[in-house]
DNA sequence: GATGTTTTGTAACAAATGTTACTAAACATT
DNA sequence: AATGTTTAGTAACATTTGTTACAAAACATC
């Protein structure tokens, strides 16, 4: 844990705070598809991303979902952190997209290492700033794209997550996603087809052009 | 302003905290429809929102507007906050919505103040808190709803955030901020006026159902 | 190989949204 | 009053997206 640590936070923290994190954080394996966090979950503390790749789905009253955006490694979840300090319910669900570790974060500490290191309130805020940019993307592709384009933008920004050039999917799962019918997004996925930009397949999309 | 700033801060931030605010921080008043923020701009502080209300709008590389929320008196602007203290652009246009007061503060204190007063941490953690489920339930109703409630939920939430049952203004405008056009909007309106939810009028629209 | 299940393809149609074009009303200016 | 400008109303049509229904292909199981 320590090694993974000192890779992916080595230069993010000073050490005091990785000593404190290595001694208070608990290590977690993530299987593929595991619910890390539900909707309406209050959080003991929040996550970080060692490795791996997290899907984060926001769900409205009616069931119906549609994705915001991904977590990789050396993120962490703004929503949970929200959540963990002011003990409220997180609006959000957070599902591993592949095989994942990370080390959860007791929500005790989180308000003395702002006041600590200098170091952790940087990563709070950038990670608040990173997750508000992410929002306001999510919001332009909702807003300004066509449903066309926004399928085109997901298989890619996902292909770019997994760090793979296919995805291993079904039309379905991308209906879920992007809040849309398996339908139009077959209808779709044969017209980036005939432009040569992907080639379908059975339970996998390979993506020919980024 | 000592005045305004007890009446609104406090009971948010200590003593000490509102000593120094008063001290460091510069009042300004806004105009109706004056840029407070815009796109690019590199902050040099953030604004805390003693009266009025402020109009946060995103813009695309086409110059494709659409509205994102809006603030209120005891609010700050997130992603001002971002971008002061990271240095870096800010992603957002700011406009006074009425006629608005604000404390602008130095960015220099931003980070000490973390350090020094847990309530300044309590109110920067929810800031960015509430921005997050703001851009949360803009993305449920893009994703969401369709245009005709979309339309009537724009409607009830700027009214409420102006304190009146009527808006002044014209549909081009409401067509901007929730990035269509035109047309839609007065037809979208009319079906309104026909189920006796708003009342039509040139330059004003009364709303008639909460 | 027969059977059932999951996944994909596609047609036909319906509904929502966007566009163009024109008209009329309300208001402002001279 | 005549004129121009801004704002709103509406029809006709185009495009995009969603829905229903059905068939075929791929795969799994027996």
């Amino acid at each position: 844990m320590r090694e993974k640590l000192e890779s992916y936070f080595g230069f993010v923290f000073e050490k005091e705070l990785l000593d404190e994190i290595e001694l208070l954080g608990t290590y977690k394996k993530l299987r593929e598809n595991e619910l890390l966090v539900d909707l309406g979950d209050k959080m003991k503390g929040v996550p970080l991303l060692l490795e791996g790749a997290i899907k984060i789905v926001r769900e409205d009253k009616n069931g119906e979902e549609i994705l915001l955006y991904f977590l990789e490694r050396g993120d962490t979840c703004a929503s949970s952190f929200a959540s963990a300090i002011s003990n409220g319910k997180c609006g959000i669900r957070a599902i591993a997209e592949k095989e994942s570790e990370i080390i959860f974060l007791p929500k005790e500490k989180l308000d003395d290492w702002l006041v600590k290191y200098k170091t952790w309130r940087n990563f709070v805020i950038d990670s608040y700033n990173i997750r508000l940019n992410e929002m306001m993307e999510t919001i332009d592709t909702l807003a300004f794209m066509r449903m066309d384009e926004r399928l085109y933008k997901y298989l890619r920004d996902r292909a770019q997550i997994m760090r793979e050039t296919s995805l291993n999917t079904t039309h379905q799962e991308i209906a879920y996603d992007m809040h849309t019918s398996r339908v139009v997004v077959s209808r779709l996925l044969k017209q980036l087809e005939n432009e040569k930009k992907v080639k379908l397949h059975r339970n996998r999309i390979e993506i020919l052009e980024f």
